[in-house]
DNA sequence: CGTATGTCAGACACACTGAAATAA
DNA sequence: CTTATTTCAGTGGGTCTGACATAC
């Protein structure tokens, strides 16, 4: 086997059964390569998770200030700072001064904006496809809503 | 709200439908805090996840080479050098040449190794249960049987 | 005054790549 | 010559912390 082979991922029987009977092993690895594969349909085309978060956002509630948007998308305000530096750049948002409140930036979704989350909406879509090809609906949904649960017992401070 | 409240990641009802739909940010947001409470835990007691790995195989398999070890954990051969320093260095573990391949190391786990091993799995099945908490058995292994076919459907190069 | 906002400048674990030296 | 093993030196996105100036 090369290094760095495509499959190098398939550990197979060779795994020890205390890393395969570990949940949040499972989890992880499950994540990471789910993450891999719509994390490369994003870099595809020159996009990051961040981007799409936002934008989402502020097609959702609106023009809001840096905070705000930190709120509804989980993003560290810290982090924020340059996912909208990315976008104000590729023109996908404006950010404003508050008249209101000098404290604050006003981010507002562009025209063009509007067009690149639909793009990533559907880049998204597709890799999703991909990753959840071998399940029915019925099973994505259970898988669905039992990881909300699991997220929402975690982020309920668990 | 301060900064880095303790609740931060529960965005609510404010969360956007398109991120909420996203199935790989679900996932990727419960893997996150799962391991988080497993990579705190495991913090406390000064390790990190590759340790875990890296003991547990050698405990089901016996002494390996650091390639043996990279392919039953998954550990990249370059991050498994940095693991077996750290491991080496507080006695858990012995790295010997090879006699017989001269370009191999032999990682062999001590008595300290196996002691650590057994403090781990206590650490990670204490935080799995906190973790799991809210689940059934039977959902427990719903929940394990989804994800296991989704990893392998991924491991499988999808 | 204390608190909120945006920003910077880092840290961290983990996943990943590339290349080198050595030995098979 | 080609392949395998170990190691080093990085990159990368994502998560997270701390501090700062500014403004409320």
């Amino acid at each position: 086997m090369r290094d760095h082979d495509e499959i190098r991922f398939d550990l197979g029987t060779g795994m020890p059964d205390r890393l395969r009977r570990q949940f949040s092993r499972l989890l992880g690895m499950t994540a990471a390569q789910t993450s891999r594969v719509s994390g490369r349909a994003l870099a595809d085309v020159g996009a990051r998770r961040y981007h799409f978060a936002v934008l989402a956002a502020l097609a959702e509630f609106g023009p809001a200030s840096q905070a705000g948007l930190s709120d509804r998308t989980g993003i560290y305000r810290s982090d924020l700072v340059a996912a909208i530096n990315e976008l104000a750049e590729a023109g996908h948002v404006r950010r404003e001064p508050d008249p209101e409140d000098k404290r604050r930036n006003v981010i507002t979704m562009t025209e063009s904006g509007a067009e690149r989350l639909d793009e990533l909406d559907a880049v998204l879509d597709r890799a999703g496809e991909t990753i959840l090809a071998p399940f029915s609906e019925a099973e994505r949904k259970q898988l669905f809503s039992l990881l909300r649960r699991l997220d929402d017992h975690l982020a309920g401070g668990a």
